[in-house]
DNA sequence: CTCTCTGCAAAGCATTTGCACATTG
DNA sequence: CAATGTGCAAATGCTTTGCAGAGAG
């Protein structure tokens, strides 16, 4: 858990500068969901009611460049935005479009083998996994 | 390699018809390359130069929901179709956006597993690999 | 002949951007 | 105070949709 310096401190460390709404936003990241934009401000509003959703697009651009934040896009609908805590991948339901998050540790050995074996490098890698989570499945 | 009749298989066991523009899109895809939208019009123009977006887009939705085509959606750029001919994954270049098709066999196994522990069914999973292909690395 | 599909054009979202003012360091 | 960030609103890009006529079965 991150303490507000904590949330903070990779902006501090950066060129960028760290104001109101970029700590905001980052706290409203903070708890580990997966937001889409509209989402995240609405969560900034309700402490700074006059906040932009340009603003908001802006500050994520920002925080995945440095490497604060994660975005999930997906086929179908707003790409969701998650603070880049640990590593993960995504269980989606292509039902109601819940985004779970699971540990693939031995993906990882796997991704860089195909990767290397065609000549990519600074490899990053993402496991979507799909299908319909228990709730829709029983409906 | 697929004959006309193979590629218009699919659609003719569906409960959709088969026309020359379904035809012509099933075969712009027929390649494997991984196509926008907007590629795929100017392919299908080509020989069928009424042809409209709209039509493109609705095709490419009937051709996935009876899963004939693939959908891979990323962040920042247009969705890319192909054809779900095997199962496969991406090796996306963040810098010029290719898209390399790579097997990883090994996936499978790793996805259903994490999937069933979450209790999702009707999995289907996609492994996205990004980093710097050979050409964008060198240049 | 009926039902589905198509082209066209307009609408719909998600996201980006230009600009004048506010804020940070 | 110089450089960067913000709100606002307009613009953009991708995708979807309503409608009237065309085509498939």
């Amino acid at each position: 858990m991150l303490d507000s310096k904590g949330v903070d401190a990779g902006l501090l460390q950066s060129r960028y500068r760290l104001t109101k709404q970029r700590s905001a936003i980052l706290r409203a990241l903070e708890d580990g969901a997966h937001l889409s934009a509209e989402a995240i401000l609405e969560r900034v509003r309700a402490e700074m009611p006059g906040v932009s959703l340009g603003t908001i697009y802006r500050t994520l651009d920002i925080l995945r460049s440095i490497g604060l934040v994660q975005i999930f896009a997906h086929a179908g609908g707003a790409a969701k935005y998650e603070a880049a805590l640990d590593k993960h991948h995504h269980l989606l339901c292509t039902q109601c479009g819940d985004v779970v998050n699971i540990n693939v540790s031995d993906a990882s050995t796997l991704a860089h083998g195909v990767a290397s074996e065609h000549g990519f490098s600074d490899i990053d890698f993402a496991l979507v996994v799909t299908g319909r989570c228990r709730t829709c499945a029983t409906a």
